[in-house]
RNA sequence: GCGCCUAUGGUGAAAGGGGAUAUCACACGAGAUUCCGGUUCUCGCGUUGUGGGUUCGAAUCCUGCUAGGCGCGCCA
């Protein structure tokens, strides 16, 4: 049990006496005068008590001193704070409790890029979350599958296709998707100009959806071949994946026909007979729509078959859910893409892929409707479980500052500080882009550091960045913030981490030990150190229940700022034979802590730089 | 038209969903360290869009306004 946990439970017990039902809460204050854990509690039971403050506080005191904690002194300060100073020669840092294994199935679907150019930092924010979200999980026991979806049957796909078949780029391209990438924005220009109708894409997407001819040939092998880049520059960050699951082999296998089933016997899913979608088959998705039918251009149904039969993109959501919930009867085949990465395929064999107890789907707002409509699709078809388990981290997009659009050559309109990356005008910062960069920025920096080093201070850094923002948050774009080396930067972290093995290491080649150090006599700087670490199982539960791994990352800065400060203040080697004792072994912590948390965000762990 | 979200120093981002002088980074200014090899540390500088409300207490809760963004497609 968490040191937090064993006061909040001491508190709950010793408060039944008043009235009221008041949530104890405790925290960790800001400062470190008011102890390393207080409680407000005195000032919320004022109400109920009527009474001061003050005088309950003093009265939970002569309460809780009696009891047996790790504490070694309260005090009372007005208006009602509590505050404990822990005894940390009683808290066991380095016990590795085992917990529980969980075996509930998580399956994450996260990355998912069109397969139609280059990915850009938009996809690599989604990447990122979604990655660190299984670190995560997998940290906490849990069976976790990844899934990168491959929409090989959409606009996108086709207008590149359209593109690559009726459009040039004199661009130099080292790679596929950078081809792709100016001839997509190319097509949309001359859409824009008028000087294409949109009637050849119209019949390449038509051919993509018929399947075995010519065009559909060509447009897997154009997603096979991009997605590959896509996969490929993932790994760059150590970003993994178990499974590619292609929209054409949804289609193939028939998991519409079988979701169908299971929808018709709802009232919410049927054939619309009458007004603009007269012919389709519609799911209601709002229970207003029944009683105001005028305004037909919003709220409408959402359709899942076409007039013409076709499905939409929606339906093959809906089944493509069902199946990650193992609701299907039918399956995929599956064949090995790598040596750790499998893909559904037309031929192949049976693998337990899917049939997940919880599914997260990693996608940004703006899909939080279409999210919607497949959650009521399984609440229609009967699901309840799974659809309270369907969960959709919904993140910010990823926008440029104006210094950066104008960098990229956007015209800037005064006042207007957030610009949108657009691939239909070839505005974005692609992640190789971004990588070039930051990797300069290093080398300038670090100008001795080797090759191998740079580059993994370069995807770090860049990883980091991207997870340091609160998931719901926007993240403005700025490329010159982006590659700073400084401040709080996953090159700060690792820094710190290498500047811990270094004292260790040149304590082991003096032949000193950390056995029988005691934290009894912690000096302030040591504390910081001890109170943060003793926050760490609370931060990471925090954060998996939340979805938010910018949490784990605030932690790790607050430690490493903590820690060189601590290396600034405190000798280790040049210190008192006790000392020395305690500092090796807080250093030892810190290195422990450091690895872990590098392990969840995918940092690596550089002893030397 | 309807619905949802957001607003924090010059810039970017936090603040566990009421509690201690609102934190961090960058920028700007000053100082220290230059070693336990390691890009570090300390200090200063500045502020919660706006009006009203609830409360002992509001960045946090309610509400009006203002500004910005998103969604509602037989697209994905």
């Amino acid at each position: 049990m968490e040191i937090g946990q064993i006061l909040q439970q001491t508190i709950k017990d010793i408060v039944k006496t008043y009235d009221g039902d008041v949530q104890v809460e405790i925290e960790q204050p800001a400062q470190l005068a008011h102890g390393d854990y207080a409680t407000n509690i005195a000032m919320k039971l004022s109400r109920v008590a009527k009474k001061n403050p003050y005088e309950i506080a003093l009265d939970l005191k002569e309460k809780l001193v009696e009891k047996e904690l790790p504490v070694k002194q309260i005090d009372v300060v007005r208006p009602g704070f509590i505050n404990f100073f822990i005894a940390w020669d009683r808290v066991n840092f380095f016990s590795s409790t085992t917990k529980q294994v969980d075996k509930q199935k998580v399956v994450i679907e996260h990355t998912s890029i069109n397969p139609n150019k280059s990915a850009h930092i938009g996809h690599l924010r989604n990447a990122c979350i979604g990655d660190t979200l299984a670190r995560m999980m997998k940290q906490d026991h849990q069976e976790v599958e990844t899934h990168n979806y491959i929409d090989d049957l959409g606009n996108q796909l086709a207008d590149t296709l359209t593109a690559l078949l009726h459009t040039e780029s004199n661009k130099p391209a080292t790679r596929f998707g950078d081809y792709c990438w100016d001839v997509y924005s190319s097509l949309n220009q001359l859409y824009d100009k008028g000087e294409l109708s949109t009637d050849k894409r119209d019949d390449v997407l038509h051919k993509l959806e018929e399947g075995n001819n010519s065009i559909s040939w060509l447009g897997y092998a154009v997603a096979d071949k991009l997605s590959a880049e896509h996969v490929e520059e993932m790994g760059q960050f150590d970003i993994t994946y178990d499974l590619l699951v292609w929209e054409r082999d949804i289609v193939a296998n028939g998991f519409w026909d079988r979701a169908f089933e299971k929808l018709q016997t709802s009232e919410v899913f049927f054939k619309q007979e009458h007004g603009p979608q007269a012919g389709c088959w519609v799911i209601r998705t709002n229970e207003k729509q029944e009683a105001s039918e005028g305004s037909v251009e919003h709220q409408a149904d959402k359709v899942l078959i076409r007039s013409n039969g076709v499905l939409t993109y929606t339906a093959k959501d809906i089944a493509y859910h069902m199946w990650k919930f193992g609701l299907l009867e039918n399956d995929f085949l599956y064949k090995p893409k790598t040596e750790t990465l499998w893909t559904t395929s037309a031929v192949g064999q049976s693998q337990p892929f899917g049939r997940g107890d919880a599914v997260i789907n990693v996608i940004d707002y703006r899909q939080e409707y279409p999210q919607k409509v497949v959650k009521q699709a399984l609440h229609a078809a009967g699901y309840e479980k799974e659809a309270a388990q369907l969960k959709h981290v919904s993140y910010g997009v990823v926008s440029l500052s104006k210094n950066t659009a104008a960098k990229l050559g956007l015209e800037t309109v005064e006042g207007k500080a957030v610009y949108a990356m657009s691939g239909r005008k070839g505005i974005g910062i692609k992640i190789s882009e971004l990588i070039l960069e930051m990797k300069e920025a290093i080398r300038v920096q670090s100008p001795e550091a080797n090759e191998e080093t740079i580059e993994a201070l370069t995807f770090a850094a860049i990883r980091y960045n991207m997870l340091r923002y609160n998931t719901t948050s926007d993240i403005i774009f700025d490329l010159d913030e982006a590659t700073q080396v400084t401040g709080n930067t996953g090159i700060y972290l690792i820094y710190t981490y290498a500047r811990a093995n270094s004292i260790l290491q040149k304590a082991q080649a003096a032949h000193l030990t950390s056995t029988d150090g005691s934290f009894a006599d912690a000096d302030d700087a040591e504390r910081a150190i001890l109170k943060h670490v003793s926050g760490w199982n609370g931060t990471v539960e925090r954060s998996i229940s939340e979805l938010e791994p910018n949490l784990l990352c605030t932690f790790a800065f607050e430690l490493a700022s903590l820690y060189n400060r601590f290396y600034a203040l405190c000798p280790v080697i040049k210190a008192t034979p006790d000392e020395q004792k305690r500092r090796l072994k807080l250093t030892e912590l810190v290195k422990e802590q450091l690895e872990m948390i590098f392990s969840i965000l995918g940092l690596p762990k550089l002893e030397r730089i």
